[in-house]
DNA sequence: ATGTTAATGGTAATCATTATCAATAAGGAA
DNA sequence: TTCCTTATTGATAATGATTACCATTAACAT
């Protein structure tokens, strides 16, 4: 199992759900299972078929306003990189620096994920990231590095 | 004139075209003109509605086919940060670090751009890209760090 | 067990972006 | 300069992801 995508849920989510007049619903558990398993990002598309599997009366439109409840409750980050719809990543760890590095290709538009920060790397974005979020007033939940370039295979045929 | 905004073109972008094939149109000069002008990333109908302005016979889809091209010869940079459609934004200089931030409202998706990177943050990014470019055989040619949270405006209102 | 209302799911609508294709014009050759 | 080739354009239609609508359902506080 690919360490990166072993996220996992906070512990009482459905508490802090609850507390504040929201519902543990069946899609919710559903999605946020499909999500803390699944070995890459996913777009909603995948994560209707997925849910789909284990609870076929589930809608697309749940699926996508799921996403948006979870991404409020910062559960969930949504990821757009040029490809023509989003994907979506659960948020594993609401405290501490969780910013990966997206490798996206503007020929081809293919997509990596990648983890190269070392700690030293970290620490610097951790304190840009309070910079910036005390300048702007701003309650940062996650960042993403993106790097936009040609990809290997690109290069190869020009 | 914000600073940060007063990127301009290579010194003979006509002639890296001319020499590869491709033609110096006036839809070209237009839309580089304007997005080398621009206070800020631009929508695709933003600087279709500034390029009628200039040249009124110009359409939306030669916008679109346009930004494309000119991504692909590494002049403009496409960035999606959750609003549902894209931003262009001049490549200033190609080479060299040209990595900023991007500020994006989970909630209402507010968009801010920000510079607050000192040189040792540059710096450390640099040899980021340096690194990820090495190893997954990428031309990296421009990036950009998102933070995602929640703006002043939205904090307020809960 | 019950009532309130948050949440769902099917369908239709929206909106950004792309495909198509005949017409146009950039720029090398004569 | 004029002509020819073909890269590029622009109008329209098509696509595809996401959102709005609304009657129905089901969490969960009481």
């Amino acid at each position: 199992m690919n360490e990166k995508f072993s996220n996992h849920l906070p512990e009482n989510w459905p508490g802090r759900f609850r507390g504040r007049g929201h519902r543990v619903t069946i899609p919710r558990r559903i999605i946020l299972q499909i999500l803390s398993n699944a070995e890459k990002h996913l777009s909603a598309e995948e994560i209707y078929l997925r849910s789909y599997k284990l609870y076929p009366a589930i809608g697309l439109t749940t699926v996508y306003r799921t996403l948006d409840f979870l991404m409020k409750n910062g559960l969930v980050m949504k990821v757009e990189s040029g490809e023509g719809r989003a994907r979506y990543e659960l948020v594993g760890k609401i405290e501490g620096v969780n910013c990966h590095q997206h490798l996206v290709c503007i020929n081809c538009r293919s997509f990596f994920d990648t983890n190269e920060l070392t700690e030293e790397e970290q620490d610097i974005i951790k304190k840009m990231k309070e910079k910036i979020s005390r300048k702007y007033g701003f309650s940062i939940k996650n960042c993403i590095l993106h790097f936009y370039g040609e990809c290997k295979d690109c290069r190869k045929k020009e």
